[in-house]
DNA sequence: TGGTTAAGTAAGTATTTTATGAATTAGCCG
DNA sequence: CGGCTAATTCATAAAATACTTACTTAACCA
């Protein structure tokens, strides 16, 4: 739905040259502005009292906001707008637009700290628990743009905000803490032939997953071929799992 | 130097709750300007003309800028002051702000086509050269901060002034070819034991030699390790190399 | 030397954008 | 019902910001 937008956009962006003159206008948001101004029901009637349902909706509008411009480029009147509540509702809720920026990362966070519990990577062989690990790191962040796109603006701002929530600290350890069981598992049995750092190769599994989707735009422009087809991106995950488990279980040089 | 300031900043920000009060305030802004506010000469004494000097020194603090900022951040004031100049000639030589920002695209990409026709990778033989290839792409990312940053920048804004430029379509089917031939060689000699595609293979080394740094700051949040560090980024160098060389030199199963 | 061109300056303006003060009214509980 | 709390609206402040109009003056060349 989000990818179908942008490629909409891009197409009308595509051909009239860069601008024509005055104040930049950024196509993307007056696109979005228009098509979000449709849907939100008629003007006059005024805005039933749901506190729970308001600040939900706000942050939901907020994310997409903030993963489609990124903290500078985001602005509260098309959030408001897109809610079709008034303005003045966002600072009753959240204070401000940084706070409120906040809130959706720590809203982000708890998504896939609910999925990465339920890997239980133990129980399983080595080999099939690395091959597990790595479709589900690479299905995350395939299946999770917004993540992706917030994380990114996020590292823009040098991660100002994230050092902040606190949210994001808790129950990584364990994640890394399982690989290197795994890692010592497969070198004790015999099927990986290679020693890796727990952390790097983690690091590298989300590298190889969502590269491809951070730099699609201009990997695109680079060489060609759309990385962020559905066809490249099967291909991906294919070779992601593929290049992982040959390092670990080939080769007779280099260490790790 | 850049680095340093960023960390500078950091430090700065991270006692003092997110805001006081009022609109919001970028602290790294706020910084830059004083750092700058002191450099660029004595106040009153007319600019020498020199318009050369200016272009440059316009579209090298654009550079930073964007950089720093991405597009939405960056502001032109900021940009003309660190110069020391009028903003009218900002106006003068670049039109707009978004034409600033593409010259400034095609500026950057400049540098990376000169480096990489010395690469000369068909002398090696393929373990060599791979390992060769690797190591440039690991390194250039690393010592170019500002290409990394930029390029994050546009991705942000999905690719919309990349596509324009035409600089960047040039000479990077070579390097493609290239590593198909390094591939097929190897395999032919039998010191490969996994083909891959060429494309795939690029956008793997890419991807492990640039995705810590472009999320490096999100990843130290959450896993309490210092990624940007120059320990941890020459832990790094050799992680990816021997992943790579592993993969391609080892194992008996999967394909590629 | 004098005149043309363009580099640079001074001082704005129009617009956008975040944020607020204060009034209004819905909903809940007794 | 009546009154209290807070959800919502209205109108607007206040400041930033991209961009301009109108001008000055240095440099270059016939």
């Amino acid at each position: 739905m989000q990818g179908q937008h942008a490629e909409w956009v891009m197409e009308l962006w595509r051909d009239p040259p860069l601008s024509v003159m005055g104040r930049f206008r950024c196509p993307l948001c007056e696109a979005s502005e228009e098509g979000q101004m449709t849907s939100p029901a008629s003007k006059k009637q005024p805005r039933s009292r749901d506190p729970e349902r308001t600040k939900a909706q706000l942050t939901e509008s907020a994310m997409r906001e903030f993963a489609d411009h990124g903290f500078h480029g985001a602005r509260v009147d098309r959030i408001t707008r897109s809610v079709g509540c008034n303005p003045r509702l966002l600072y009753h809720y959240f204070g401000s637009k940084e706070k409120l920026y906040v809130s959706v990362i720590e809203y982000i966070f708890e998504d896939i700290r609910a999925q990465e519990r339920e890997l239980e990577l133990s129980r399983l062989e080595p080999l099939a628990a690395m091959r597990r690990l790595v479709e589900f790191t690479y299905d995350f962040f395939d299946s999770n743009p917004l993540f992706v796109k917030v994380l990114r603006n996020e590292n823009l701002l040098e991660g100002r905000f994230i050092v902040e929530t606190e949210v994001v600290r808790i129950s990584s350890q364990p994640l890394i803490d399982a690989i290197s069981r795994i890692i010592a598992r497969g070198l004790a049995q015999g099927v990986f032939r290679h020693g890796y750092d727990a952390l790097q190769i983690y690091i590298t599994i989300v590298a190889l997953s969502a590269h491809h989707l951070n730099n699609g735009h201009t990997l695109t422009a680079i060489f060609g071929v759309d990385l962020l087809s559905p066809e490249w991106r099967s291909k991906r995950r294919a070779h992601a799992v593929s290049l992982v488990l040959n390092a670990l279980t080939g080769g007779e040089s280099q260490q790790g």
